[in-house]
DNA sequence: TCTGGGGTCCTAGGACCC
DNA sequence: TCTGGGGTCCTAGGACCC
């Protein structure tokens, strides 16, 4: 029998923005940005929640609902510096931390008994000492799987302890809404409810073949969620193990929507800049680079391509997110771009820096030929390589092992 | 209600290979 | 050439989470 805890910071945008401005405390707050821009609230204080105020809301709305709110714009710089006190914290605790987002944990605590107590002490023990450490409110929830800690600390909040003993499950989970299962969201839920299922105890009962067949992996998934089984998607493997990214990205929305081809060829540029950064800042590869575009209708189009060969260089994820952009942009007007690297690796496997700048030399070497090209003509080159084999080849052979390429036209002088 | 930014996982079809 | 089936890779989109 094992136990987990689920860690989860109490509004923790706002909570962090109170460490650096107590007379927020107790008033509505919302982080997120200022109520006539283009966004949503990250997140909202109790007080503004009141109001019915909630994250993901746009916050033009949240300003309707709540015009004496006060706006404030995120800093996610000081939220890293929190969640890494938390995860401080964590590690003491336990060895089997992983981290689900910036500011929620699963810990695996089994046999620790000796060291914490039981459970529900241990969770009490380790909820002070987040606090003390941190200065903000936490709720933590405790069980046999993570999926139920995760439920456990949402019913436990705010700044609360639950632990559900083994056995219990069912029964506590018997009267909660569907949409408390993490991974049941607004469509599933919908779905549900046609089949008039409500409860966590409705589906409980159902017949699981049923599920399947309505609903595929997912409906066999749902039916051991409903019992408070770590069922398939993101609960596999051990808490701890491999926390590699799969992708990274970065998009920006326009202030206003824009067909201008200097501002979007620009803005793709920099974002294609910070994800080749982040890369390197990881130590990781790309072979697939996405393009994200979206419309004033909000309409939205990823277009993909994979490279033959891993890069994490600015001018590589530039030309390819270009050229998808220039493929795919119909011409009018723009309101979100977006860039992601995926198809990651790590070094090993990836060509050493001395092959790189090899292939960069040849690479200029090539477009050394495109300018000979430009200048005299296609014969210029193709009477060469009539001559004496290609220019390319000889370029591809050649170069790289010249010493300081000192033949390279573009460094001769 | 005029809808951010950063992610994960899943599905489904087509290409290609054996 | 009337044609099977499985595996893997790639792409696009969608649900969902914080």
């Amino acid at each position: 029998m094992k136990t987990f805890f689920h860690v989860d910071m109490d509004a923790f945008f706002v909570s962090v923005e109170e460490l650096y401005d107590p007379s927020l405390k107790g008033k509505p707050v919302v982080v997120g940005g200022r109520p006539d821009q283009r966004g949503v609230v990250s997140a909202a204080s109790y007080a503004a929640r009141r109001y019915g105020v909630h994250s993901a809301m746009p916050l033009r709305t949240a300003y309707k609902l709540c015009p004496h709110a006060i706006f404030v714009d995120g800093h996610s710089d000081r939220y890293r510096q929190s969640s890494a006190k938390v995860v401080e914290v964590l590690r003491a605790f336990s060895p089997q931390v992983s981290m689900a987002s910036i500011d929620e944990a699963y810990i695996d605590i089994t046999g620790s008994e000796r060291l914490h107590g039981p459970p529900l002490e241990a969770a009490h023990k380790l909820h002070e000492r987040i606090r003390a450490a941190t200065g903000l409110n936490n709720s933590i929830g405790a069980g046999t799987s993570r999926l139920l800690a995760k439920i456990c600390s949402d019913q436990a909040k705010p700044n609360g302890v639950l632990w559900i003993a083994p056995g219990m499950e069912a029964r506590f989970l018997a009267p909660l809404d569907v949409r408390k299962i993490p991974g049941v969201g607004k469509v599933t839920e919908k779905s549900l409810h046609a089949l008039g299922i409500r409860k966590i105890g409705d589906l409980a009962s159902l017949d699981t073949a049923l599920l399947e067949q309505r609903f595929g992996k997912w409906g066999l998934a749902l039916a051991g969620k409903a019992q408070g089984l770590d069922a398939g998607g993101w609960f596999d493997g051990e808490v701890g193990g491999d926390e590699e990214p799969k992708s990274v990205s970065h998009e920006t929305t326009f202030d206003k929507d824009t067909a201008d081809v200097v501002v979007l060829e620009a803005t793709l540029a920099k974002l294609s800049e910070m994800v080749a950064t982040r890369l390197r800042d990881y130590r990781l590869w790309s072979r697939t680079v996405q393009l994200k575009l979206r419309y004033s209708d909000f309409s939205t189009y990823t277009r993909a391509r994979t490279l033959d060969h891993a890069t994490q260089i600015d001018i590589d994820l530039i030309e390819c997110s270009r050229r998808l952009f220039q493929e795919n942009w119909n011409g009018r007007p723009v309101r979100l771009l977006g860039v992601q690297a995926s198809g990651l690796q790590g070094d090993e496997g990836q060509v050493s820096l001395l092959e790189e700048e090899k292939n960069q030399r040849w690479k200029s070497a090539l477009s050394a030929v495109d300018r000979i090209r430009d200048r005299f003509g296609a014969s210029s080159v193709s009477l060469a390589s009539s001559m004496k084999g290609s220019f390319r080849e000889r370029a591809h052979d050649a170069l790289p092992d010249i010493p300081g390429a000192k033949d390279h036209p573009k460094r001769r002088k």
